[in-house]
RNA sequence: GGGCCGAUAGCUCAAUUGGCAGAGCAGCAGACUCUUAAUCUGCGGGUUGUAGGUUCGAUUCCUACUCGGCUCACCA
């Protein structure tokens, strides 16, 4: 947004700023000593009888936005928000000084102000401070929107992000929450011997996950850099050097499309456990969530949209294959059988039935992992572990032991869409270049987005990796769940637009 | 990228068949010493997203474009 013409509304409060001026007023002080704030008071004295207040008056100094004039003449009432809370103050011209009524008569909605005085409360029983000082803190010079109906046009909510934040308490509610979520993860790790690290954003091999990265270039190296799709070699590489217990909480960056579950620069949670498989992975997750979900959203069942989502352990184990079987079978009126979704040509013909496009290049695992998301992941509403992911969809993890085509892996579903990825770790370097090879042979067929080959992370495994699971976790889907918001975008403070 | 929908005052929304572009809040002037979406009286406020076209006349119909939403495709 550049500049806004100047309404009458927008001259009016210029006029009323130079008036403040030309009283000798400092309208854009330094500073404002509050002793509380809208938010503490609120909490401390919400509850607190009139009488209580009567008999032992407290003091007080606070500060905030204003977000209500009620004008009676000599007695005047402003709404005082700090963000979180907001309390009214009672403006009496016989109750402070003359130079301070003098600057309510020059308030506009949205101005910042301190108040002092004490707190009562009203006839009404509303939670009161009578001011007896009223100090100019900055001025509003553009009109906000509407008190009632709030902000609602999406686009400029996602613009101007912090309008959104004046005037919507529950968009302020749903970052408030999302702070809880990262903070109680940490407190949730550390509390297991985690160590918290940061890797490179800037890498020059974009690994760790199987997608399109955005490209820079360093200057002075005369190097093309990609930003990093995942941490997740860098963090392996630290299992590598001995820290047994690791995690990130940091931005991805994938340059793909954009809906409702994807922002280009998205957060991400990777952890990494020694001596764990995927199996230890799913009971801490569990644990983790339920544990999150009571101190981000006070409880272990949230609602989402029309749904109840129960965070409480255990959660659902489903193989994958046995999810696509079913589902398959369902759709189809036939019996399909884990056989079919291992076999190529079986799958490919499946697939086929099922209207799901395929191209040559993809093995029997891609079309069962393709099988599944179409048929399975909108219903996976409750929290889901889709286990034992086909081996050629997933180049970085161990197999299992008596089944070379699976591997030891789960996607955790919840509200229908994907919010955590985690599998035992392939350690074994000899293995692990096969694995690199076949994606690279994937990417010669046309898949831009397999893995490519990275020969410093082979050397990291020859030096011996313990046996590790690892896990990464979308935090931005998570606090959509615990925070029932549809969009992605409800969850980040500035996504992604086009420029205006 | 495809489909559908939307864009009107600072905000939230109207506008009949194509016929003078309106309301509430916000603003301005005034009244009012406990209101709370305060109330009452009066007043001002618009390049109807942009550019074209059809028409005597376009917010309304048509075309293109911009931005956004939903959705499909895509998406470890």
């Amino acid at each position: 947004m550049s500049t806004v013409q100047e309404s009458d509304q927008v001259v009016q409060r210029r006029a009323n700023l130079e008036e403040l001026r030309a009283l000798g007023i400092d309208v854009y002080p330094r500073k404002f000593d509050a002793t509380d704030t809208v938010d503490a008071l609120v909490a401390a004295h919400g509850e607190t009888p009139g009488e209580v207040l009567e008999a032992t008056p407290i003091a007080t100094r606070a500060a905030g936005r204003i977000l209500g004039i009620r004008s009676f003449g000599k007695a005047n009432f402003l709404v005082l928000s700090d963000g979180r809370a907001r309390i009214q103050a009672y403006i009496r011209a016989d109750s402070l000084p003359e130079a301070d009524f003098r600057i309510f008569k020059l308030l506009d909605f949205g101005d910042w102000v301190g108040v002092e005085g004490t707190i009562f409360r009203t006839r009404t029983n509303e939670l009161t401070i009578k001011a007896s000082g009223l100090t100019f803190l900055s001025k509003c010079l553009l009109p906000l929107p509407e008190k009632w109906h709030g902000l609602t046009d999406v686009e400029t909510r996602y613009r101007q992000r912090y309008l959104d934040l004046v005037v919507n308490p529950d968009s302020r509610r749903v970052f408030e929450v999302r702070s809880r979520v990262v903070t109680a993860i940490r407190e949730f790790l550390i509390a297991r011997g985690f160590l918290e690290v940061e890797t490179p954003m800037m890498q020059a091999i974009a690994g760790g996950a199987l997608a399109r990265p955005f490209v820079t270039h360093h200057n002075a190296l005369d190097m093309r850099l990609y930003m990093r799709i995942a941490p997740e070699l860098y963090l392996k590489r630290l299992t590598v050097g001995g820290i047994e217990r690791v995690f990130e909480i940091n931005r991805n960056f994938r340059n793909e499309g954009i809906s409702t579950q994807h922002n280009p620069e998205f957060t991400m949670l990777e952890f990494y456990q020694a001596y764990a498989d995927y199996n230890d992975l799913m009971v801490l997750t569990e644990t983790m969530f339920a544990e999150v979900a009571r101190k981000a959203a006070g409880a272990e069942e949230v609602t989402f949209g029309e749904h109840t989502i129960s965070l409480r352990a255990p959660f659902r184990r489903l193989p994958l294959r046995e999810g696509a079987r079913a589902a398959a079978s369902r759709r189809l009126g036939i019996e399909v059988t884990e056989a079919d979704l291992r076999s190529r040509e079986r799958a490919a013909a499946l697939a086929g039935q099922l209207g799901i496009e395929i191209t040559d290049a993809m093995p029997a695992g891609k079309i069962a992992s393709e099988i599944f998301e179409r048929l399975c992941e909108d219903e996976l509403v409750q929290p889901t572990f889709v286990c034992d992911f086909p081996t050629d969809v997933s180049p970085l993890s161990k197999q299992k032991p008596d089944d070379p085509e699976t591997v030891e892996r789960f996607e955790l579903y919840m509200g229908g869409f994907e919010v955590a990825n985690a599998f035992s770790e392939l350690n074994d370097p000899v293995e692990q270049r096969r694995r690199f090879e076949a994606q690279l042979a994937n990417r010669a067929g046309g898949d831009d987005e397999a893995h490519a080959m990275d020969d410093d992370y082979i050397r990291a495994l020859e030096f011996g990796m313990p046996p590790a699971a690892g896990e990464g976790v979308g935090i931005d889907r998570l606090v959509m769940v615990l925070s029932n918001s549809p969009s992605i975008r409800d969850v980040i403070l500035f996504p992604l637009m086009r420029p205006r």
